[in-house]
DNA sequence: TTTGTTGTAACTATTATTATTACAATTAAA
DNA sequence: TTTAATTGTAATAATAATAGTTACAACAAA
């Protein structure tokens, strides 16, 4: 199955809080412009908080960076958001039979393949940051005339 | 969510087809391997055939590889496999707002990013073969003493 | 005190996964 | 020709995750 949305709509919530600066991002915003629900954004709002990705405004409301853009890595938000489980990307079919050669000995063979394929893709999430998000965006809007 | 079992299920699949030879690999015996049921091993069967990666053998029973095992490579399994819609890797939140600034650029922005990861993991796939899976069980199974 | 907000629980609808039963079509062997 | 084993596929179900929604207590500023 495809990797959840609450990757890319954390990925947006964190561009409008980087971004937005005349208004105050409250979850009604955030679900006005991700096109979702408030619950949904203050979930999503709720595991950033958790690994240190934003601070959240109790009652007056609002959110913002707990760190510089270029500190927020692809990676951190998709772990954040725990798109898999155990974080393994992989979901490997269950209790493959000892009494079998080759299903006693496919663990041995394919775990590591499987880390490996993972690896790839969390490095690549890892060298894009909210920093490259940040700075392009702000170029389109720019283009855009304001 | 995590990659579907289908995937290391066709692996063990085609792993038993490759290495086997003193057997008649039917989907009866790969769902005792598996430890799934002869459904689910056809379905995936019927996936391998259909983008020429097995033989199945209609009747008698039996399946063999329809190309050499250096010339499967785990992109082609996953591929076949159908682990994600329309072959995006992530599931991009739908319609968010045009009338945002953010949400009438995120596109344009994440698109190729998300792209670049998901093109990071194929790379990864594609470098791996069932050579290798044949390979390396072959000599766990060797190791074990027959 | 009022207003707007966050955090969270509870619930729903939809969908994908995985498993299962059932059976027609196929093939080889008895 | 019949029997037995097998594939291909439809139909169904259980489970779990996703995504959406309503409701409301706790909170903080005006």
């Amino acid at each position: 199955m495809q990797i959840s949305s609450r990757f890319t709509l954390a990925v947006h919530i964190l561009t409008c809080i980087a971004v937005i600066k005349d208004t105050k991002v409250t979850s009604n915003f955030l679900a006005s412009s991700t096109n979702t629900n408030p619950v949904i954004v203050r979930k999503i709002l709720g595991q950033l908080k958790n690994v240190g990705l934003v601070e959240v405004v109790r009652g007056t409301g609002g959110a913002f960076l707990a760190k510089p853009p270029e500190e927020i890595s692809f990676l951190d938000i998709y772990k954040a958001v725990e798109c898999v489980e155990r974080g393994e990307l992989f979901h490997f079919h269950e209790n493959p039979n000892e009494k079998c050669p080759i299903g006693r000995n496919i663990h041995n063979v394919l775990d590591d393949k499987l880390e490996q394929v993972q690896r790839a893709m969390e490095r690549e999430l890892a060298s894009i940051s909210m920093a490259d998000v940040q700075g392009e965006i702000t170029k389109c809007i720019n283009i855009q005339g304001k």
